[in-house]
DNA sequence: TTAATAGTTGACAATTTTAGTAAGGTATGT
DNA sequence: ACATACCTTACTAAAATTGTCAACTATTAA
């Protein structure tokens, strides 16, 4: 029962652009260097989270990704799950469950089904804007306001 | 974000032990063949189960395997958790999340530990003789009481 | 108009994990 | 003794994940 590291650097790579980005297109290199995440992996990642609509893109010099809404209309669930392409936990369910017969298999379906949805229901009850709050108020630990910020 | 097959199959075999055990030790021969499981793979999973005290065997002819404990005191997570090894969604809280330094990530962390605990939460709260029940019911459907039962 | 930036896209390789197989052993009831 | 069935480790094959490479397109600025 692992998140691949593919939902957890998307999620990272999200905070960082709402933090950095003020409206100005961040590009994927500022956002690869600071949270160490490959530049050609974060490409596949954010060309995902484009189709999505969860980001847009500027192009040429300057350019970078900005959030296609507002952060606190971004729910984690959605970045997960647009990276992590089925977000069933078992393979049985992708089809709706049609291909069931065995009766300990339907039983435990239930079980597998309660947990997506509350694995869902948890992530999508989870917005970018307070991430994002979070992250800020751990940085001003970091550098308090009136500080080392240009 | 999967549950391994492994997890899947154990949950389905205990399902299975409790529903055709009666006290009477049930061999994984049996279990293997009701629930299309590969035996070799099932006594992995079993020998796991065991060290975990959910189960207790029996050995030589006439053996098997039965409950350690009521059904109702097994829970699901439990099963689950035996044999999925690192229920934390991810690698950074296997350590209790002591190497961890990047802002984003922190604020990521609460996520993943929440994810976690909603998980285990969920699979903690239904036991094994929940599922017993519901597959007994399903059962009862397909050849009710009175029926071709021995 | 040329060069540099930065997104776009598909193919591919390396690594790791998972699932499954095999084999030999040990205990026990008949 | 023999068959049953658990016990345990080692290994292999397949699949998924992670990461790399390369070539291309759009855009800006010198």
């Amino acid at each position: 029962m692992r998140i691949s590291t593919k939902a957890q650097y998307a999620v990272r790579a999200m905070v960082d652009l709402s933090v950095h980005s003020n409206g100005r297109p961040v590009p994927l290199k500022e956002i690869s260097q600071r949270e160490e995440i490959p530049l050609n992996y974060l490409e596949q990642l954010f060309f995902r989270l484009k189709k999505a609509e969860v980001v847009a893109s500027v192009r040429g010099p300057g350019g970078g990704y900005i959030l296609a809404r507002p952060s606190a209309l971004i729910k984690v669930g959605e970045i997960v799950a647009m990276v992590e392409e089925p977000l069933n936990p078992v393979s049985c369910l992708d089809d709706g469950g049609a291909a069931c017969h065995r009766i300990s298999r339907c039983v435990t379906h239930n079980v597998w089904q309660g947990l997506g949805e509350r694995i869902r229901g948890f992530l999508d009850a989870i917005s970018l804007e307070e991430l994002t709050r979070e992250a800020q108020a751990g940085l001003d630990v970091l550098s308090p306001p009136g500080g080392t910020t240009r």
